[in-house]
DNA sequence: GATGAATGAGCGTTCATTCAT
DNA sequence: AATGAATGAACGCTCATTCAT
């Protein structure tokens, strides 16, 4: 079982790199902070990432590949015949607060910088198929316009996750249901 | 009116560092990219600003300060009698999506930071107490819970002026028509 | 006349990173060195070069600069009719220690790297066109290959130049008069 | 015969640093090139040499020790009564040339660095005793220097050896045979 | 015999900032 | 009002080297 020791130190690399991204940003945060987090000496970050870059590289990656795969949940449930939207828009947001709440660090670094638009995009593009399949099925008004609504809709859960998930104000399911409530409905009696 | 060559100059500094900070972020811009972009030297800069953290903290405050503008003339709004609230709304909305849309740039920088939280929970704090006081008038759901609606709104807006905006792909007009019309009455038939 | 002190500190720059390079070779030298040798810190380096390498280059250009106008220099007379051949390539020998005698420092650096070779060949291969000519007039030997007899004189003189004229042991002359001699007319009696 | 595969590893390391430190100086390679080189990691190199410096010592020291055995056959050789001086520097001369590119890579490194001096001297040394030894007995030119016309000889040796055996554009015999003409007898006709 | 993991020191380079002119 | 020249501190990164396994 070689080099177990070596990939927990990697860890521990990746772990006090995505704190201080989140807090302090890509350019505010030097290697130096990042191999302290880790109990560590500079020299010993070269030996598992060949850069500051791409450990950054390495955590965005992360952070995609679990985005897709919440974006293929999301796909299957949303071709489910019947007319249950609510339940399924209720459920799809408590699995997206659940990510993000799960990836509060990731999410914020992933948002912050050039490739944070590439990411939000491909979020809210899942929930603009959606929001198109339910209007040609007469569920979701025709005045709508998806790509607005879907876009509306991913900054607001992004911003609610990090504001009351971090401190944990509000749970998942209050969110989600809160969120959901509102998209659907509005705000009007 | 001795100064006034001066002042453009200064003017020509803060142009330069907001660009470039919206672009980079804080950390990413360095002195010398915002006196070349302004036609000047290093030396000069420090004529003008003690500091680059001094400049940043001037460009946040002049974007407070609009903010603070705005969030006076829509509670002097909100207070008139009658009940058009759909009207007041998209109008109200305009007018944000206006003030972001003349400020791209400090918007982007605003809410990259740590002062961000700060400045957005001060725009949402407006919309917030709008809401509660239409609750008691009865025109609002009482299922939702104005905090949260009026952050989520807050966040949709940031984001849609800064995505369709700064490309000239919508007005500001249909944002406000737009954003209004999901907020009021949700996304369901 | 502006600009003065900052041309003589970037000539100090040059003329300690001359020294350094000759004596410990480009790798074997640093930033450090150089600025100490010129009295001045690290950072004030890169306000006269844009890098460790690029002053480097700067050294080998004035080197090659000088090689090529002895180069023309050496033809026009080479050209000159009459027989005296020893003459001329006594006084020619003279030229050439004079030139890396008055840039040992670069003569040393110059050889020493991938670029040496291209310096070499570019002095050799103005004393083998003399070689050519001289053949064709009868005045060489034809069993002389001129490519050959020239790199042996060039790398002659300049390990000779180096050996004897750091040092002070031999003048400019005795050298000349002695190299001239050997490869005119050979050690035999 | 315990430490057979030690002896193997020790010797690709030598072969690897030869290459590398003929190729990019001694300062240019570093241990993490040679080891890689060899198939080995960094560590190991440290059970074969106390230091990339005593490598580097070993190499020239393996150099010495051979233009030592050179010297010693060639006063031998030199002390050989009858006059055919020709023929006999002509067999030195491609003796020489053998030597160096038997060990073209160790010549490289000997000569670019502070022991170059050293050893070139040495070399020299050998061939001005064998010239004052025929001057005595009146075969060799009273007017030549034998110290400066030795070191020319090495010089030129030694450059074309690297020039020519490097890229076997040429032959040791054809070296040979050129450089004693051109040395014995001159250029002129 | 060889390695994985680590390090202290130093590298070339850039930063925000200062000051005499 | 602006600049040329300079700097101390820190940056990201690489070096030769060590040591427990």
């Amino acid at each position: 079982m070689a080099g177990a020791k070596g990939e927990a130190t990697r860890a521990r690399l990746l772990a006090s790199a995505e704190e201080l991204f989140a807090a302090q940003g890509y350019h505010g945060t030097t290697v130096s902070q990042i191999v302290a987090g880790a109990g560590l000496t500079q020299a010993s970050f070269y030996l598992y990432f060949p850069s500051k870059e791409e450990l950054m590289n390495e955590l965005l990656q992360r952070f995609e590949d679990r985005i897709r795969e919440l974006g293929n949940a999301g796909e299957e449930a949303g071709r489910q015949p019947d007319g249950k939207l609510e339940a399924f828009a209720t459920h799809s947001m408590i699995a997206m607060f659940k990510l993000l709440g799960e990836n509060l660090n990731l999410t914020k670094i992933a948002l912050q910088g050039a490739a944070g638009e590439r990411i939000r995009l491909e979020l809210a593009r899942g929930v603009a198929d959606n929001l198109r399949l339910n209007q040609s099925r007469g569920v979701v008004s025709p005045e709508i316009e998806p790509g607005l609504a879907a876009e509306s809709l991913v900054a607001a859960v992004e911003y609610l996750a990090y504001r009351y998930l971090m401190n944990g104000e509000r749970s998942v399911e209050e969110l989600g249901n809160q969120a959901a409530r509102l998209f659907l409905r509005g705000i009007l009696k």
